[in-house]
DNA sequence: AGCACGCCGACT
DNA sequence: GTCGGCGTGCTC
């Protein structure tokens, strides 16, 4: 007999570990607590209890857990579920789940101290070997190190030995240090003090300020910054425009005019109350809304099938509302790139401090602090928007979960596991929560659209869009045509150009669609034909001309440009293929008085370079806005009059069963940015191939054709929705083992389900970070139960592990893959 | 997944 | 002879 707790680790591992504790203890653990225990020689992890129980282990002593982290379980017996459900449909372990779930300011880590032995006195040091020596020496300067500080003191990689030798020797101890991984990155703010608010106010402080003229600038620099409603603005900030040194800004706060705060960054935009109602729906949007209503009340799943700008914002706020008035939760889910200010400022004008945004960018504490108001129910977080893993916060009282842009594939988590699908488990999480679920969507999904065939999701439309606006005009330019005519100037057709030269003309505002960095420019020798690749991937290097770099985005490897061509030296290089900088820079030399900007991975990594952008764009300081597909997402430029799509074909012709639907879909919302507002949006398309299907039908808005087309098209060959796919990757760095061991895998399947399964393949990028690749595909049609054919390839993979020489071969399951 | 342990080639 | 590489096995 005895008290034990059943924990899971975040780690990738099969099982939860039995830890022993004492009545006490017992009495007060509760699933969904965490607690610090032991595990292997050296470690401390944060771990999650699964339940509690009094039955021994039989092979084993367990051990003690450390401590106890939580007074009350932070995770609900219901999510406790949903993550067995996702470990088991997604087939990863639960200890992945755990560690995907939480904020990272939830998982403790643990970290060994090297110290002196408190037995160890001067005088022996003599015996010593240089590092020893060496160690011993920064130990006096330095209470405790790190392993990692000593690497660096040693300057050698395994540092152990010598540790261990002077444990041994009773010189030094070892410390485990659970440390909390948080430190909040607090700025300095100034907003205006109550005092000078209002009209009235403003206009006595300005006077009261003539005397001194850099506070003055300073002031009216703030009143800028902030627009209508107070605000605080980040100190640095205001200094950077002004121009000051820290001196006028001083003097403000002195005569009370600015309050001073610290304030932790990326906080700053949640506060401010409710402001607006939300407006009233049309007849279309008010037909929308009851065809939702009537499916939610025969508990479906709905589609909101509205174009792009039919305002399917409105109708969520309309549900959302009805949801919060009810005291329930709601969770809206976008598409992390369609996470901008721009809608989570529309939605805040509805909900006011409602309104929680919970997104990978912001900080761990801000995400640990939205954790805990949903945990609590609190009124703060009741509506909470985020990106996918916001799926995983601890509800308990869901009324409502919309998904928007339902169809957008960053929906699916690709890399680490879990590989889940958010809208997938969003929807199972709701029926076991009893919420109900909105997809929204102007170009959705196949799957989705054979739920709403079958009748098992409800469907609501909207076919016009808001404010009588006609939906863009979309022409295709043959640019095959336009090559035979030579009308083409770098990678933009005569009809382009004209275009381009009209609207700015008019003052409007042009963005030009160049799909993925996939095709960005590769070096190439003009005599022999070879271009640079990565030593460690099986890609070309990119040409990144900003840095005058060749680049792998698959690695970050990169070497500075070369001069000569490794192959046969000579200096005939040029740099073919299109990327955005290269169109950035095309525009420029086509139209020199035009302000282009760029937006792709590569300029908005840092941290607001994105927002940066879009704000020029927005506030008229840009003209022509280069980018990638991150601009079809959420955002609401009102001044685009033209959209130009450079290279359609780049988006069919890749080879993926769902290129067709992709296609589509792209395309249709990079066009749904033209003329927003009022005047009716043209939209450019270049292709060579202006008859292909798909181009047709986008040109026409026909989603239906396009639907049909493809459902047949995934039927004949069993692709989804009418199967569903199993991917299993392996990875390895030897070619041969690889390929034996994937051969080896495969074949089992085989055995098991013949000609449904396909490869192994290596992929189209065959090796990435020196490890070889091969991908294997299972068709599991509609009526098979999945989780017996899952079980069977786990017992494949265990069979597989048996074998010493295959074990070390990484496999990788992915369930739905996208 | 980490991380220790143990075996083997390549350098002081 | 030690250093550092990598394969193997274990973690309650």
């Amino acid at each position: 007999m005895g008290y034990f707790v059943e924990a899971i680790l975040p780690l990738a591992l099969p099982q939860t570990f039995t830890y022993k504790v004492n009545k006490q203890e017992y009495d007060h653990l509760l699933p969904g607590m965490r607690i610090a225990v032991p595990f292997g020689k050296n470690r401390v992890y944060t771990a999650l209890v699964q339940k509690m129980h009094q039955t021994p282990p039989q092979a084993y002593e367990a051990k003690e857990i450390e401590y106890i982290l939580d007074d009350a379980p932070i995770i609900t017996q219901t999510q406790l579920q949903h993550w067995a459900w996702i470990s088991k449909y997604y087939m990863c372990h639960i200890g992945e789940v755990f560690k995907n779930a939480i904020p990272t300011a939830f998982l403790l880590e643990s970290e060994t101290w090297v110290c002196l032995s408190e037995d160890f006195t001067t005088g022996d040091e003599s015996q010593l070997a240089d590092d020893e020596y060496l160690l011993l020496e920064a130990l006096q300067h330095q209470s405790a190190l790190r392993i990692t500080d000593i690497t660096e003191i040693l300057e050698k990689k395994t540092v152990l030995p010598v540790v261990n030798r002077m444990i041994k020797r009773g010189i030094v101890a070892l410390q485990a240090e659970i440390k909390e991984r948080y430190r909040p990155k607090m700025s300095r703010y100034v907003m205006l003090n109550h005092v000078a608010d209002g009209e009235q106010g403003l206009v006595e402080t300005l006077d009261g300020l003539k005397r001194a003229p850099k506070q003055y600038k300073t002031f009216l620099v703030y009143l800028d910054l902030v627009g209508d409603e107070p605000k605080p603005i980040k100190v640095s900030e205001l200094k950077k425009i002004t121009q000051d040194s820290g001196q006028a800004i001083k003097g403000l706060v002195k005569k009370r005019i600015f309050t001073e705060e610290m304030i932790q960054e990326d906080r700053i935009q949640y506060t401010g109350e409710a402001v607006v109602q939300p407006s009233q729906l049309n007849p279309e949007q008010e037909l929308a809304l009851g065809t939702i209503q009537s499916a939610f009340g025969e508990n479906k799943v709905c589609l909101l099938h509205g174009v792009t700008s039919s305002g399917k914002t409105e109708v969520y706020v309309q549900l959302i509302k009805e949801a919060l008035e009810k005291g329930e939760q709601v969770l809206y889910l976008l598409p992390e790139i369609a996470l901008t200010t721009q809608l989570i400022q529309r939605l805040q004008k509805y909900f006011g401090s409602y309104l929680a945004v919970y997104h990978s960018k912001f900080n761990i504490q801000e995400r640990a602090e939205v954790w805990q108001h949903v945990l609590e129910c609190n009124a703060k977080a009741q509506l909470v928007i985020g990106a996918r893993s916001s799926l995983f916060l601890p509800f308990q009282n869901l009324g409502l979960v919309i998904v928007d842009e339902e169809h957008e594939p960053s929906f699916k988590q690709h890399d680490p596991a879990p590989r889940y699908h958010a809208r997938d488990a969003a929807i199972v999480l709701a029926k076991s929560m009893n919420a109900q679920v909105l997809l929204g969507s102007a170009t959705p999904s196949l799957e989705t659209y054979h739920n709403v065939l079958q009748g098992r999701y409800g469907l609501a439309e909207i076919k016009k869009r808001y404010g009588q606006v006609p939906m863009p005009d979309i022409n295709l330019v043959d640019l095959k045509e336009q090559q035979k005519k030579k009308r083409i100037k770098g990678h933009f057709s005569e009809p382009l150009r004209l275009a381009m030269e009209g609207t700015l003309t008019e003052g409007k505002q042009i963005i030009l669609f160049q799909n993925r960095r996939g095709f960005a420019p590769v070096m190439e020798c003009t005599d022999c034909g070879h271009c640079p690749q990565c030593p460690n991937c099986d890609v070309s290097l990119t040409y990144h001309a900003y840095k005058r770099q060749l680049r792998c985005h698959y690695c970050g490897y990169y070497s500075a440009q070369v001069s000569k061509c490794h192959s046969c030296s000579s200096e005939a290089l040029d740099t073919k293929g299109l990327g955005t900088e290269q169109i950035e820079q095309e525009c420029q030399e086509l139209f020199p008085d035009a302000r282009v900007g760029r937006m792709d991975l590569d300029t908005t990594r840092a941290k607001h370079a994105h927002a940066k952008i879009i704000d020029q764009f927005t506030s008229g300081e840009l003209d022509i806005l280069v980018g990638t597909q991150m601009l079809s997402k959420g955002l609401d430029f009102k001044n685009v009059d033209l959209v130009g799509v450079l290279h359609a074909d780049g988006i069919l012709n890749f080879p993926d069963f769902r290129s067709h639907e992709r296609g589509y879909q792209l395309l249709s919302q990079v066009s749904g940015r033209a003329g927003r507002h009022e005047k009716r949006g043209k939209v450019l398309i270049q292709t060579y191939n202006p008859y292909h299907q798909i181009l047709q039908q986008v040109s026409i808005h026909d989603y239906e054709s396009m639907q049909r087309e493809q459902m047949y098209e995934r039927r004949q060959h069993a692709y989804p929705p009418f199967a569903r796919l199993i991917r299993v990757t392996f990875k390895h760095k030897d070619y041969s083992k690889l390929e034996q061991a994937s051969e080896w895998f495969v074949q089992g399947m085989r055995n098991l389900w013949q000609d449904r399964v396909l490869g192994p393949v290596p992929p189209a990028v065959s090796r990435v970070r020196n490890q070889y690749i091969q991908v294997a595909v299972l068709k599991v049609p509609k009526g098979h139960d999945l989780a017996t054919i899952k079980n069977s390839i786990k017992r494949i993979e265990n069979s597989f592990n048996a074998i010493p020489y295959y074990r070390s071969v990484r496999i990788i399951f992915d369930v739905d893959p996208i």
